[in-house]
RNA sequence: GGCCCCAUCGUCUAGCGGUUAGGACACCGGCCUCUCACGCCGGUAACAGGGGUUCGAGUCCCCUUGGGGUCACCA
């Protein structure tokens, strides 16, 4: 059952100080930049500073490329930063990497502090003591490594060593969450967890403490699964003697199957910037994401500044959401319909390169036709796709498929040649000067309309589907119409 | 397996002891109509199971079941 969140109710004076921390894999996680999403919603509604933070202590993962997707993914969002990579910030650097004396320093204090020691364990002494544990207990899971140094100090500094922690075996460690509310994990299934390796990088608990500590970081957010690792930190702070962060773990993003979202998850696209190749805008993937495990009321379609203005940790679900790709149509349509014309105008320019179809953000011709087309649109995508007829030579226009090609015959012609003729004969070229003498002919003739509309449909855009007939007529264009007509009419008479 | 977390329509969710269990997506009808959309109207569809507490449980407690997370010198 669920149980209601706690409020938030720090004190108003204290700043809201957040945090994301990805660490570079090579994309950016979807799943990843709903937690990003909800940090940066909550500092933009209390004006409190957003960090971006870089975790690239394991470096086999890190490179730069990596590093580069996620500060592009971030700028496409609009998730702008107010410390981090490029534009600095007091508690610079923010690359882990750049830290690693930072990590020493407090080392050292717990260790000077007893809370904290060096270990000379070598690997092969480790898994000594695992298989051993796994013949007496018959498991394999659950090991705790029980380190011969805790409780030495006559070891040489100057060997490979690592750093532990001398966690306590007794008791609990508890917090309060945002988003769960209270948790708590017995110590004894602690281990004296590793601070700092061999090589001098910190591991992740440590790293994370020492970097949320030193940058004022007043709230954590992450992905559920970190859940464990909090009581780490907890501890961290208490040895220290440094007041304890809050707290707010979101449930995991799921694929289809209810699975956690991955790259290997079928047909979903894990990585921000598939969406932005994909055509999506950013408010719609945003509106999605934030409704994804949060609501409120009966709500669903946000702008940005609403949702800063709304969210709040109460309206955070427990549960990991499915993703689901047809929902995010749906919303992902809303706003690029919400959008003004001149402004996709400009964002479908480079989709519409993309096909070869070079034409100016600011042409009035494709302004124009934005109203209409983005009716029918989702995304960037099928925008270009209905808007590319306008801008081919006319020659380039046939019918693009067999169904399309059905309409051009010779029992359609005597359409064509009278839609001809009239478009020859209207001036101003409108869709208003159109509509009457094609459908008084049209009534006269006792035809339907959707007759004669389709194989002037196809004529001129070459599809079977667009926007009104008349108002086509017009996006094309007065010349490009009579010559798109003309050349469909030879086709018509030509085909069986 | 230990520990931790979770559980309302197919999906995302509202619900904070008394509701005909609401909304959205999807789906199915209908309207609009020159196509396709958009839009509008209507419909199918859920409290995992079992015990309690209570005058009264989707709402509180316990158990079961199911799902997830995590057990590193990864993050």
């Amino acid at each position: 059952m669920r149980k209601r969140a706690p409020t938030f109710n720090r004190s108003p004076i204290m700043s809201v100080r957040v945090r994301f921390a990805p660490s570079p894999t090579g994309y950016l996680h979807i799943g990843g930049v709903r937690t990003a999403l909800y940090s940066w919603l909550w500092a933009r509604k209390h004006g409190g500073e957003f960090v971006l933070r870089i975790e690239d202590t394991d470096a086999a993962r890190s490179t730069q490329e990596a590093v580069d997707v996620i500060l592009e993914s971030m700028r496409w969002l609009g998730l702008d930063w107010d410390e981090g990579p490029e534009v600095g910030g007091p508690h610079a650097p923010y690359f882990q990497t750049e830290r690693e004396a930072l990590y020493a320093e407090w080392a050292e204090k717990l260790i000077a502090s007893g809370h904290a020691y060096r270990c000379w364990a070598t690997k092969e002494e480790i898994q000594a003591q695992r298989e051993a544990y796994e013949q007496g207990r018959g498991g394999k899971k659950g090991f705790k490594f029980r380190s011969p140094w805790r409780d030495r100090t006559d070891g040489d500094p100057s060997q490979p060593h690592v750093v532990r922690f001398k966690a306590p075996r007794e008791g609990k460690t508890g917090w309060t969450d945002l988003v769960y509310g209270d948790v708590a994990y017995p110590n004894k299934e602690q281990q004296d967890f590793v601070l700092i390796r061999e090589n001098g990088l910190p591991l992740y608990n440590f790293g994370c403490f020492v970097d949320d500590l030193t940058m004022g970081i007043t709230l954590v957010t992450r992905g559920d699964d970190h859940l464990v690792n909090t009581p780490m930190q907890l501890m961290l702070y208490d040895a220290v003697g440094a007041e304890r962060p809050q707290f707010a773990h979101l449930p995991m993003v799921l694929d289809a199957s209810g699975k956690k979202l991955s790259k290997r998850s079928p047909g979903v696209g894990v990585a921000v910037l598939d969406y932005r190749d994909g055509g999506y805008l950013p408010a719609g993937v945003l509106n999605y994401l934030a409704r994804l495990g949060w609501s409120h009321g009966d709500e669903e379609l946000f702008t940005l500044e609403e949702l800063i203005a709304k969210f709040d940790w109460k309206g955070v679900g427990k549960t990991g959401s499915r993703w689901d790709k047809k929902k995010l149509a749906h919303v992902q349509g809303h706003h690029l319909r919400s959008q003004d014309d001149a402004t996709l105008a400009k964002l479908v320019t480079p989709f519409l390169a993309e096909r070869g179809v070079e034409v100016a953000a600011d042409d009035a011709r494709l302004v124009n036709a934005i109203a209409p087309v983005k009716l029918r649109a989702t995304t960037l995508i099928d925008l270009a796709e209905g808007l590319d007829y306008l801008f081919r030579p006319d020659a380039e226009i046939a019918p693009e498929n067999d169904k399309a090609a059905k309409h051009l015959k010779p029992a359609t012609a005597p359409y064509l040649e009278k839609v001809l003729e009239v478009v020859r004969a209207t001036e101003p070229f409108t869709a208003e000067a159109l509509a009457g003498p094609i459908e008084s002919w049209v009534e006269a003739e006792e035809l339907k309309m959707g007759k004669v509309a389709q194989p002037v449909r196809v004529a001129i855009t070459g599809r079977t589907r667009s926007p009104g007939l008349f108002e086509t007529l017009e996006l094309v264009g007065k010349e490009a119409s009579i010559a798109r007509l003309e050349q469909a009419l030879e086709r018509a008479r030509a085909a069986e």
